[in-house]
DNA sequence: GATCCTCGAGTTCG
DNA sequence: CTCGAGGATC
């Protein structure tokens, strides 16, 4: 007797649990706390333990069990697993419209349901007498890998169902199509920590899924964050809906997870307007999707439709460009910056992405090649940061054919031969030859550059031109060159020797703080530079300070202050200041204190993000810099306020997550009282 | 001593 | 945008 009532608890146990399970990880809204929760499943394996007799496969308790596989055994799919043919335009998808309404006119008629296509991991679950009983991967479509002990670890797949038991029964035999993913931030967040354990990472959310599925240990799958979005039916031997949306509604009654944003369309142009506003619900999603998949709502017309080749007719993939793509990585090229620091470049066989031709990417330093094991010939893959700027992932090691060759470092810088520097505990190596030609190009360019000197009209090309010449050994010589020493290089006429003196002479007139940012000294950028010119006021008092001095300034420690010291100390420098100085370019700042009282944003720190209506992203940081704020590039804590403008990208994000207060550009202006 | 934050440096293509 | 490094902070 007292028996069955504990039988009778244990029954109540699951399904509690079950339930909790579910509303946190399907439904995301839990109605209980964790403790609560963590409560329910103490008693439960409490009571399990006690009476071992009674444990059952759909118990909560057992996501992860059964012991290490040695490999994975094949299934056979009870019905193809089928594949999508794709569009990549809007013309596509309306000829494939014409097509199959022509193969049959009641398309015409028919509704169209639309569902994101995420890129993830295609799995196949079993289900008998509403018990989870086999699930698999997709494998070619036939044939399957069984990765049931994996599958189960995933919270958000049901063990039994319906989950909630005053659903309608499921059917005796329901085999059920969805997709396993990982959500992007859970991504980054388990990359960090095998970074942090110094294990491999992984290249994308993907491909994270991927390797989370194919684990021999399933208690390292329960320990990845993954998800699933149910979407299909397979084969049953019950009543199944006969539509899609009836599908997905069903699917959800049995407790499965399934996409929010899926639409029903009543025709082909609703289909296409709501194409329209998927740019943006894709950069919202909180996982990746390629595409969206279309499909007839009646599924029995669908079925009729038949097939071409292997894709169905009544469904078709609209793929967006993709974000990420493979190429091979030709070669290795290496870069001499400014400061000498060796840059390694990959040279990739050239690839469209995201609209233009990507032959080049950043691989940011040496050992970012070897962390990656990223080898010459490999296939890469390549992802534009922010839309921008292409840098390389890593290698795609299921491409390797072990023809791909081991990079090593080179010893010698690449352009004056001399021998490279390293100092242990850094990542950087260094070209120390102060005369190598590569540092002067970049040296002088840097100059000249907007951030510093903003000579407009010289570029690298002309820089380049002018030391060959012998015309520039440093930058003063800038100031030195005349008209009939320019008419004599290539491709100078009167009209361009006359723009480029003249700009020259116009960019004495900038500050003290862009000459400093200029002189290119070795840890002083903008932000230091601007500190500097305050508190020194010009350049002879700046090159007669202490490194004791220098460190009263924030920012500014042992190191900093040492760059700064020893810049100011060599020959060769102290013969740049009297040239720059002859030729008038020693401009003075004013020793100013602040205002406070027409300082508003004194004290605060301001991030600018995106595109502003009115002004531009360095209009904005003056405006702020003379009310007193301070502009700077990452969002944190301690940032006050976020400036949003158009196609503000991650620092939005970021900027919510911390709770930063977030303004628009006439925020921004209320705030400075500029309205 | 560890962690957070900020700055600097280098980066691609059209 | 990314990464590394120096400095500040706890």
């Amino acid at each position: 007797m007292i028996e069955n009532k504990l039988f009778q608890e244990l029954q109540s146990l699951r399904e509690q649990v079950n339930f909790h399970n579910y509303r946190y990880h399907v439904l995301d809204s839990p109605v209980i706390s964790d403790a609560e929760f963590d409560r329910l499943v103490a008693r439960l394996r409490q009571i399990e333990t006690e009476h071992p007799e009674w444990t059952s496969s759909d118990s909560p308790t057992m996501r992860a069990g059964g012991g290490v596989a040695e490999k994975f055994s094949k299934v056979q799919h009870p019905a193809p697993i089928l594949s999508l043919a794709n569009t990549f335009s809007l013309d596509d998808l309306r000829a494939w419209y014409e097509r199959i309404v022509k193969i049959d006119e009641r398309v015409a008629d028919s509704e169209f349901v639309v569902e994101p296509k995420i890129d993830g991991l295609t799995v196949v679950l079993h289900y008998r007498n509403g018990l989870l009983v086999q699930g698999a991967t997709r494998g070619d479509g036939e044939v399957g890998e069984d990765i049931t002990a994996n599958l189960r670890t995933v919270c958000s797949i049901p063990l039994r169902i319906p989950v909630d038991p005053t659903n309608p029964k499921a059917p005796e035999y329901l085999v059920v199509r969805g997709e396993v993913f990982i959500q992007n931030r859970e991504f980054e967040i388990l990359n960090q920590r095998l970074l942090e354990n110094g294990d491999k990472t992984y290249l994308n959310p993907r491909n994270t899924a991927a390797g989370s599925l194919r684990q021999l240990d399933p208690t390292i799958t329960a320990s990845r964050p993954l998800m699933i979005l149910a979407y299909n039916i397979v084969a049953s031997n019950g009543e199944v809906p006969q539509t899609q949306w009836e599908v997905l509604r069903f699917l959800r009654r049995m407790g499965f997870p399934v996409s929010d944003q899926v639409e029903r369309c009543v025709d082909i142009e609703t289909v296409l307007s709501s194409l329209e506003r998927w740019t943006d619900i894709r950069d919202r999603l909180p996982y990746e999707t390629d595409g969206v998949v279309i499909k007839l709502n009646d599924l029995r017309l669908s079925n009729e439709l038949g097939f071409v080749g292997k894709d169905p007719r009544g469904a078709i993939a609209f793929k967006f460009p993709a974000r990420e793509v493979s190429t091979v990585l030709l070669d290795i090229g290496i870069n001499v910056g400014r400061t000498g620091v060796l840059t390694p470049t990959a040279v990739l066989e050239p690839i469209e992405l995201g609209g233009v031709v990507v032959k080049q990417a950043t691989l940011h330093n040496f050992d970012y090649i070897a962390e990656k094991d990223i080898r010459i010939k490999d296939r890469v893959l390549i992802k534009r940061a922010g839309e921008v700027i292409p840098y390389v992932i890593g290698p795609v090691s299921d491409a390797r054919t072990g023809k791909e060759l081991v990079f090593t470092p080179p010893e010698a810088c690449p352009v004056c031969g001399q021998t490279v520097e390293h100092t242990t505990g850094e990542v950087a190596w260094y070209c120390v030859n102060s005369t190598c030609p590569a540092q002067l190009v970049r040296n002088v360019e840097h100059f000249v550059s907007r951030g510093s000197m903003d000579i407009v009209g010289m570029g690298i090309r002309i820089v380049e031109q002018l030391i060959e010449a012998g015309l520039v050994r440093d930058v003063g010589d800038l100031f030195m060159l005349r008209r009939e020493q320019l008419l004599l290089l290539e491709g100078f006429a009167e009209k361009k020797a006359d723009n480029l003196l003249a700009s020259i002479v116009e960019s004495k007139k900038q500050p003290l703080a862009r000459l400093i940012t200029a002189l290119g000294i070795r840890g002083v950028g903008e932000v230091l530079a601007a500190d500097l010119a305050a508190a020194y006021g010009d350049l002879d008092t700046l090159s007669r300070t202490t490194e004791e001095e220098l460190q009263q300034i924030e920012g500014v420690g042992p190191n900093i202050s040492r760059a700064i010291v020893d810049w100011f100390g060599r020959e060769k420098n102290k013969q740049l200041l009297t040239k720059l100085k002859a030729a008038g370019v020693w401009p003075t700042a004013k020793r100013k204190t602040i205002l406070k009282e027409e300082q508003p944003l004194v004290g605060l720190t301001l991030v600018v993000t995106g595109t502003l209506p009115t002004y531009s992203r360095d209009q904005v940081k003056e405006l702020i810099q003379k009310a007193g704020g301070k502009v700077t590039d990452s969002i944190s804590k301690k940032t006050d306020y976020v400036v949003v403008g158009e196609n503000a990208g991650s620092k939005l994000d970021k900027a919510r997550e911390l709770g930063v207060k977030i303004l628009d550009e006439a925020g921004l202006l209320a705030l400075i009282g500029k309205v």
